[in-house]
DNA sequence: CTGGCGAAGATTGTCGACAATAGTAGCGAC
DNA sequence: GTCGCTACTATTGTCGACAATCTTCGCCAG
């Protein structure tokens, strides 16, 4: 896989890459800067980043590719609306190919690489003895992101940002719930505990059982909000936002 | 994710369907109609094509986009050469999802299903008698995207497809081992048996161990290969063809 | 003979204009 | 009042031309 983020894109010149519109466009829609199923018309945002149509439309293929919008042919561009079926497939890839990465980093983690989990769980612990629930959910990629650049398998790595900048968008925060914080901690000490031990069959098991769980909570915020949305009107059980 | 083939693509005219340059583009590199490392010059695609050099422009993102080939700004596209650590990276993911597809079939299997896989188990039994390992090999996919298609999960299947289509082209055959074809007929058997029984462990394990022979088998072809090169000229240990 | 320098050629990147297509509003008939 | 047709508008799809960039070849000095 050739960029796994902005950075691979060889160096060209600094101002084309801060202004690279494909990269803007993400980062718009990433955080939320449209709202789901919002028509994107080539022209505006042309005039919005001042940038030729031609460029744009390079952009809106890529993010096509990446799944962050969808296109139809002379109808043009939408943000893509994840499904809750769908983001639930999305956290089961995941939750596979994190498993891979696991093992694999528990075979091949070297002190310096333990050193920076160790690190990372310390600043978790403090955020949750502080209650600081912001700041623990914050850390949490970054300490499976250290995870899979032990593992270093490049192609599964691709993946798996690519299925987070389409996942993050997705209305179903999975660390809410009540008591979940403390619990994600603790399996998180035992996904590093096992890699400490190079043992990528423990390491494997322990991440199967985070991921179980974080699944398990994808799925409760899904249906209370199935149950919430009920209450209120009776339309798209599919769909997620009213359009 | 939106296209998991040339299928999904809304209707469009059959003319424009047929003649769509990205598609056209990407079987011939699959079929290898392209060397690895070849230049890819817009121009003559453009020719080649009878297409605008607009609509490779486009071809060439999306390709870029799926992995089959490589842009570097302002120096063009080349087809993407697979190394041999990136061959293995492809089927260690593909072995995660299969699995994950697998444990989904067992679970889903509705008995049309069971017919269909039993048939393609007979057809490969079929072949195998007839020492027709060509024709047990084309088999091979058949039976897996049928249980792919049972497991209904879109996510995981357009990532499948996506890295079936860059592994096609590596050069490492997984099936030519000698007394290999009986014991992967075995295996296929094995994991159609735990989708019958409805066994969802059973199934992940059946397929863990048929996608793990694949890996020996894949590590073995790279072995042998790099001993045969090394014998003919001590070049380029990572990659695979001399350009 | 080798190595740097410069010009020419080849190829990509970008822009503007035009054609093709989908959606919409207005008009008339029943 | 509603249905169907037509003309219009908005937007995308495509093309050709030009600018920017990289590569190659030839030249000259050392």
């Amino acid at each position: 896989m050739n960029n796994l983020a902005p950075s691979s894109k060889s160096i060209k010149q600094r101002s084309r890459l801060v202004n690279d519109p494909c990269d803007r466009l993400r980062d718009a829609i990433i955080s939320g800067d449209f709202q789901p199923n919002e028509r994107l018309v080539e022209a505006d945002l042309a005039l919005r980043y001042g940038a030729g149509r031609t460029a744009i439309r390079a952009a809106l293929a890529t993010l096509d590719q990446e799944g962050l919008i969808v296109r139809e042919p002379n109808r043009g561009a939408r943000v893509r609306l994840i499904s809750a079926r769908e983001a639930f497939e999305i956290e089961q890839v995941r939750n596979a190919l994190e498993r891979l990465l696991a093992r694999s980093a528990a075979v091949r983690a070297a002190s310096g690489d333990l050193d920076d989990l160790r690190a990372i769980l310390a600043a978790m612990t403090e955020r949750l003895r502080e209650s600081d629930s912001l700041g623990y959910m914050q850390l949490n990629p970054q300490l499976h992101r250290r995870i899979w650049r032990i593992s270093d398998n490049q192609v599964a790595i691709k993946v798996l940002v690519t299925l987070k900048s389409q996942s993050i968008r997705s209305q179903y925060g999975t660390i809410l719930r009540p008591g979940r914080p403390a619990q994600s901690l603790r399996e998180h000490e035992a996904i590093v505990a096992a890699i400490a031990a190079h043992d990528p069959d423990a390491c494997d098991a322990a991440m199967a059982e985070h991921l179980g769980h974080v699944l398990e909570t994808l799925q409760w915020a899904i249906d209370s909000q199935d149950r919430q949305r009920a209450w209120s009107s009776r339309e798209e059980p599919t769909l997620s936002a009213p359009a």
